[in-house]
Order: structure tokens, then sequence, then C-alpha cells
RNA sequence: GCCUACAUAGCUCAGUCGGUAGAGCACUCCCUUGGUAAGGGAGAGGUCAUGGGUUCAAAUCCCAUUGUAGGCUCCA
């Protein structure tokens, strides 16, 4: 959230119906606790501790309550205390009593943020209700608009985002200035939900999921395959022309090799449990790259081989927490496009830049603007890492360095690092505006260490290689599941699982639409004939509520010139056109990739 | 895992006060052979998520379970 937002009315706004949520809260619940009460991006929350669950019928009473109290104009009056006083103030609000303590060690802010110098501490009073709170407000309820905001829902967060302590009742409000605004966020929420890939996934028959195979593991249904595949084999290709190779690895193995990775102590409560298999334990992969180690393992390396690169669409298996699980961007069973480079020290930063480089050629290509590339660095206090101090600062500066020397527009995250290493992020919003991490691209001087990897150096002497982890989609999944709703499922052609709906104008066009659409799978374009009961009519709706992005109609008048009448998914209505150029047209839209359904003339 | 909701036909959804279930689309059949976003008619389709309980009677009320959704935590 920026610097602007802050400063901004709306801000205010939101920030003063959090005060007001809470003044009608504790008027319900005087003996109530309360907690923290931030502006957020549209809107607003207040955590607290109640005496009893909240239910969604509570929220109309708390909207009546505070509209009276809006009405009576109250002035927001601050004033500033000395910690002191604010621990009398609020005596019996044992949350505010600790943040009381935080501000006064100069510590943390709300959110548990470091902030660097002991500040001010300031409270702000409307009506009865006084809160510890730094502002701003607007200078008093009459600026609050009753008719523009909105209590959304009920959750429960946990105080200070942890889970080992009290659980809260959180009430989160949209807010805006005016109740067209209101309404139009509403609009825009609903709007949102259409492009769901949930939803567009169920309609356009991508996939499924089946209780009976189990929850947070997709199926693929054949046009979702489709398009799954055909990601799949653009980004083979791509890899093998910059010297990937691929490698198959199986999707189990034994628990053994996952102690020597340093995954398993780590790890142990997202890893689908191991099994006993005669004597020994097996655990479903939870990751690739110990597997593609054993490999790079299997033969002497010598630096004239390096760098080595190996790839696979892996599946592994993490046992995610039942209610984390959401459609295909949080998943239990999932494909990442996997690889991992084995280099020497002088080639990481070019194998790492051509990693970043090879990311972005396919966010170009898709069209992805809108991300946050992401430095996930250690969190120096946490014990969740494995590895050296010196050895995580190489791998940090290697990263930085590189992503400076690409111009890449990035924020460092401390604390967003893999066990094993740094990494770079590429952070994608959903509809719904949730962020997911996409492609990654991690350095790694500890796993080479862990196995004792080698490569035989220029001077006779062996060497550690240095690991590249990268997924440039993340997973097929969650990648699949932002590329719907980017394109909102109107896939470009090379994409589109059937990129040609053939429609007859009448049954008797129907052998003349079979031989075009063999033509047309010939080259390799996915045509089928609609050869139902419909009206032509019908069958044109139909063919747009699947998103195909080319009809081709055929009545008498085609057969006879050997054409066909183009439509596009836009609505365009091209008319009649020789059989030979839509095909000419057409493949050449698909092979390049184009997201534009015909050539600029 | 935790909090709050939701679950009725393949899909989208009605179903009042507790009285044994309905529409549209999709599907099947018949008529219609129609030139750029729904031609007409008929039919079939439901253990109201599952399991208990209350009641003369439960889609409806209560409890549990499962799944889904929005949050929280987590996310190799």
């Amino acid at each position: 959230m920026s610097e602007r937002y802050e400063e901004s009315q709306l801000y205010r706004i939101r920030h003063s119906l959090a005060h007001v949520m809470a003044q009608a809260v504790l008027e319900i619940f005087p003996e109530g606790r309360v907690a923290i009460g931030p502006p957020i991006e549209d809107g607003f929350y207040y955590d607290f501790d109640l005496p009893r669950q909240l239910h969604e019928a509570d929220l109309a009473e708390i909207e009546t309550r505070m509209r009276r109290i809006i009405s009576g104009n109250f002035p927001f009056a601050r004033r500033e205390v000395s910690a002191d006083e604010a621990r009398q103030l609020f005596a019996n609000q044992p949350y505010k009593l600790e943040l009381i303590d935080g501000l006064e060690r100069g510590g943390y802010d709300e959110n548990g943020n470091k902030i660097a110098e002991a500040p001010v501490i300031s409270t702000y009073k409307q009506d009865s209700f006084e809160d510890l709170c730094r502002g701003p407000h607007v200078a008093h309820t009459g600026e609050l608009n009753p008719n523009a905001f909105k209590l959304m829902s009920i959750a429960g967060a946990y105080w200070r985002g942890d889970s080992n302590r009290p659980q809260l009742q959180r009430i989160y409000g949209t807010a805006w200035q005016s109740g067209a605004e209101l309404e139009e966020y509403l609009h825009r929420l609903e709007e949102a939900k259409a492009r769901d890939h949930r939803k567009l996934g169920e309609q356009l028959g991508l996939f499924t999921f089946s209780p009976l195979v189990g929850k947070g593991l997709p199926l693929w249904k054949p046009k979702g395959a489709i398009l799954r595949d055909t990601l799949e084999r653009f980004l083979r290709a791509e890899q093998m022309r910059v010297g990937y190779q691929p490698v198959v690895t199986p999707h189990i193995a034994k628990v053994e090799l996952y102690r020597m990775s340093g995954h398993y102590p780590y790890y142990a409560d997202s890893q689908f449990p191991p099994m006993q298999v005669d004597d020994e334990e097996f655990m479903p992969k939870p990751m690739n790259c110990p597997h593609h180690i054993e490999i790079y393992r299997s033969e002497p390396r010598s630096y004239r081989d390096l760098p080595v690169r190996l790839a696979e669409f892996g599946t592994v298996y993490r046992y995610e927490q039942s209610g984390e699980l959401t459609g295909l961007t949080r998943v239990r069973g999932f494909t990442q496009d996997d690889a991992h480079v084995f280099a020497t020290p002088e080639q990481l930063e070019d194998e790492f830049i051509a990693v970043v480089h090879l990311i972005q050629r396919i966010f170009d290509l898709m069209g992805f603007q809108e991300f946050r590339a992401r430095i996930g660095t250690r969190d120096p206090n946490s014990e969740k890492y494995v590895g050296a101090p010196e050895l995580w600062e190489k791998a940090t500066h290697a990263i930085i360095n590189a992503a400076d020397k690409v111009g890449l527009d990035y924020f460092v995250a401390e604390g967003e690092a893999a066990f094993y290493g740094p990494k770079l992020d590429f952070i994608f919003r959903d509809v719904l505006k949730r962020e997911w991490q996409l492609g990654t691209v991690q350095v790694d001087y500890n796993l080479p260490e862990r196995f004792g990897l080698e490569y035989m150096g220029e001077d006779n002497q062996p060497h550690r290689p240095i690991m590249i982890h990268r997924a440039p989609f993340g997973s097929m999944e969650r990648f699949v599941a932002i590329l719907i709703e980017h394109f909102g499922g109107a896939f470009p052609v090379w994409l589109a699982p059937v990129q040609v709906r053939l429609i007859p104008v009448a049954d008797r066009h129907v052998p003349y639409l079979r031989e075009v659409a063999a033509k047309l799978a010939e080259i390799g374009l996915r045509a089928d004939v609609d050869d139902g009961k419909e009206r032509m009519n019908a069958k044109i709706r139909t063919a747009q509520g699947e998103k195909i992005p080319y009809m081709l109609i055929a009545g008498d008048r085609d057969v006879e010139n050997g054409a066909v009448s183009v439509r596009l998914r836009s609505g365009e209505d091209l008319g009649g056109m020789p059989v030979a150029e839509f095909i000419r047209k057409a493949q050449q839209i698909a092979e390049s990739k184009s997201q534009q359904l015909m050539p600029n003339a």
C-alpha cells in the first residue's frame, strides 16, 4: 500500500469506520476486548475478543449502531499520552497493553513490524470510545457516509498472526466515499467471481475435483489437459533450445533421501507421511531436487560438462492444511516445471540471468504485466534454514547482482527464502486480489554441500558446483489458474483447447465441413464440427460461450465457392473466405502464438 | 488445523408456518433445414451432501461427519 493511500481521505474514512465499528461492538459487548483495526485495501477490519462467537446475523445490528454513531457528528479527538497514562487508560484491555509495551520499547508496531524508534503514543476518541491509535482520522463522524460502507464477513484471526496465541474474531468491512462507489465495488466483486478460474474451469470443462479422489487433487479433463500439454510442449522446446536436458524421476523415494537433503526434519508437517515397504520407508516426493541431484551424482563430472541443466515436469505431493486448499492455486498434488542447473561459481551469474530472461520471455508472450518480483532472503532470527551464513550471504548477493543487471524491478522480503537458499519469485494476483507465487529462481550452495557434489576442475582438483533451482511457471496448476483468469477463459489461439468450431447452416453442409475439419486437423489445428440438431444461431451461441476463437460457418454459397464464412470470437463477421486462406491465416496466428485472432492486413 | 458461512436434478437456482420437491438451461425423442448470440413440442432426470436425533410428519428444527467458499495460520 503506497504512501499516497495512507495520506488519503479514503484511508482516514476506513480507519475511522474501524473505530466506529469497535465502539458499536463494545456497546453490544461491554466486556469485550479490542485488538487492532487498520484500514486495508478496499476497507478495514477490527479484531475482537468477545464473550461469544459472532454470527453473520450480528452484522446488521452492528451496522445499525454504526450509523447511529455516525449521525452523532462526533469529533475524532487526538491526544498524546505517556506509556504509563496509556496503561491506565487501557488497564482492562490486555491486547492494548501489549501494544503499549511494544511502542514503549520502540520495537514493533501493531502489525509486529519493526519500527526505528519509540514513537509518540497517541489516542483518538470519538463519542465514548477511545482507542490507542496513531491516526490519521477524519475530523468528525459526519465525514463518514452512512450509505457507503458495508460489513462483509467474520473470520477468525490469531492475535499477532501467531497460531499459538488466542484466536480473535475479525470483522471485515468495505468503505467508500459515496454509495455509488460502494455499489460499483460490489459489482466489481461479482464480475471478478465470473472470471474466477474455478468457475471458468467448470464452465469450460477444463478440470474437476472428486471427493472420492481427494480434495486438493485436481483431475484434468481433456480440454484442460490440451491446454496444459500445449504449455508443456512449448516450454520443453524453449528449454531444449537453451541447453536443458530432460530427465524423468519417480513419484516416491526413500525417506532417507529427504533426510540427506534436509527436507525431512524441517518440513515433516507438510509432507504426506511415509509408507512402510518391507523394512524401508518411502514417501511421495515433496520436491524434485534430490532426485535430480542423484542424477548429477550418477557419473563423474568435469568442468567441461558444466553447466548441467536437468529439466522435468515433476509431480510433487505436499500435505497442505485442509483450510488452505483453493481451486488450482493451492493443491496437494501438483506438477512443477522444474529444472536444476549445476554450475561453476564463474557460470552462476550468467546462468541466473539466462533463467530470468527465459521467465521474462514467457511472461511477455502471455502478456503478463502485473506481477511483482520478490527477492526472498533469510530471516536471521529463524531456525528453519540449513547451511552456513557465509553461503547464504554469497547466494543472496548473486541474486541481487543478477536482478540488478537485468534491470528487474524487485523488492526484498526478509524471511521469504527457501530453507536451502534465497530466491527470486514472481508474484501474481488472482481475480480476488490474492497473491500467488508463480515463477521462482533459487540459488543454492547448501544442497551441493549436503550431497557432496563435485566436478573436476581445470586444476585437476575436485570443486563444488552451485545449484540453481528454477520453475518459470512455478506449477502447471497455479500457472493455468492465473492464465485462465488473465484471459477470462478466452485463450489465445495457440492455447485454446478447441481452436475452430465448424457450423453448418443446414445438415446437408456437414459432409463438406467434415472435409474442412480434416484439412485443419492435418496441419495441427484443433477443430470440431457441430453436427447437433440445433439451428445455426444456437450453435454460434454455444461456441461463443465456449470462447472458441474461430467459428466457420458453411451454407450452399460456401460449399459452392470452396469457402467458409469466418466469425471470430470477438463477434466480428469476416464473411466468406477460401478455405486455404483461412488455414493460412489461422496457422500463422497459432504458430506465432499471437494474441490476435487474425494477422494484420 | 482454526473462525464464519454454504450444500436441493449435469449446471444456475426457487421451495412460505415442518405436511413426502419445482423452474430455466443441458440431456433424449419428435417436428422444423434454418445464413451470424437461444425455432417449437414431448420426455427422462433428485436417498434434498452423508449419518444420527426431535416429531404423527423433516429439504425445512438439532447434533455429528464430509465437501465447498471467505478469512487466519502455513506455503519447500
